[in-house]
DNA sequence: AATCCATTCTGACAATTTGTCAACTAGGGA
DNA sequence: TCCCTAGTTGACAAATTGTCAGAATGGATT
């Protein structure tokens, strides 16, 4: 048992948030993305894969979602799934990786030119919202607990949600060294509550349908009471 | 389809945490607990089937327990299985109903005689993982988030994680009326934040193996301020 | 005590889903 | 043109899920 798990294959490719050329590397020759040969076919298959999973796994959840519903969505054979992902939960993870990684652009230009506590941590919250209006139920899957999904082993992996607990955390760890956070607050701790809070105050605003500027700002008001 | 769910079984019957005959209501003949007769037998392939599954799930996760390996672990034909719940998703719930039952028994004990805001929370949070000791896994798995278990449609059903999301916000209101809370405070949506916090932050701790205690202080002192 | 009968249990079975693999295809390079 | 490697494919074996006709249990009736 515990076998290996093989490479976690060649980091993402978003394609959708994809570094949008700002002219700041002119030199870097587009690392991996070759445009012929054989790896072009490949990374091909791997997209539309990519793409079908993300429409299922959204429109559909995570169990009524069959690898070869994915694979027929995406138009290729059912074996070419098992070429790309170790199983179902392998895909989803590389499903969730993607969402973060657009997420993090989006916030990371909510963040520019932020400086107080209070409107870093209201405009942190507009970016999830924002990500979250205009890709419904991603954040949602991608924040789903992956222990529910492991079929045993693998305990590593590191998941999204973990991934945006310690981001948190940095983050509030430089807002402390400035004086913003209160110095008795453990920064690293607090990232993986509000991140908690998010992802389950998110749920409930949805689902009852509150207003997203008024949900926003009472989350955003006890979370700066509570770090101050 | 859609159809209709049938009876979602008679309550629960914890076992473990069953009202200790406080005396406090000497006529009640024992609402429902047949001594004998078939429904007797009936009870106690329930039981049994509800033992080996939370032992299962607690002990393997969700997802590597199979209908049948509850069946076998329980000493019931596979069959069994299917009369007392309607699929895995179904034996799942009524484990974290179990779960819930158990931990709000913990948590009304811990409550008696507390008056203070930060009293009470501390408290909460001590019940919590008092409870979390005695029965390790059992609360990570039943706050597991039901809309990555469900397979389409049935959007209802309230599971553990909304419930004590809103016994939190009742509770919380409570201490508002009492000038305990700042009154400008959306206490059902901070209700929902705190479990969520709860949740996240409860299974980093256990993951890092933080000390439970200053855990426990951390995280009333962060709630206790943003509430206040 | 023999029989009846409603309730509950059982495990073989059909249907579905998952993951594998030998054969096949595409297309760059000699 | 032919070769050769990387990539694809779908039929197939294995595993899992949910059903159901028949069997068993034990209290009630005669």
């Amino acid at each position: 048992m515990m076998m290996e798990k093989a490479e976690r294959t060649e980091a993402g490719q978003t394609g959708h948030v994809a570094r949008s050329d700002d002219g700041a590397n002119p030199i870097a020759p587009q690392p991996d993305i070759p445009e012929t040969g054989p790896a072009k076919r490949r990374l091909e298959s791997r997209r539309k894969l990519m793409e079908a999973a993300r429409r299922l796994f959204v429109e559909r959840g995570y169990h009524a979602t069959r690898p070869q519903d994915i694979s027929r969505e995406a138009g290729v054979g059912h074996g070419t799934f098992y070429l790309h992902f170790d199983d179902k939960l392998d895909c989803f993870l590389a499903f969730g990786d993607e969402a973060a990684s657009e997420l993090d652009v989006i916030i990371a230009a909510h963040l520019v030119s932020v400086q107080t506590l209070d409107d870093a941590v209201l405009e942190m919250l507009r970016g999830i919202f924002e990500y979250s209006r205009k890709n419904p139920g991603v954040l949602a899957a991608a924040l789903t607990d992956i222990s529910v999904l492991s079929t045993g082993e693998e305990v590593d992996r590191v998941v999204p949600a973990d991934r945006w607990s310690l981001g948190w955390g940095r983050f509030l760890a430089e807002m402390q060294a400035k004086g913003h956070v209160a110095p008795d607050v453990d920064t690293t701790l607090a990232g993986y509550l509000i991140v908690g809070a998010i992802r389950q105050g998110g749920a409930y605003a949805s689902l009852n349908g509150l207003d997203r500027d008024s949900t926003i700002e009472a989350m955003a008001k006890l979370f700066v009471r509570a770090l101050k």
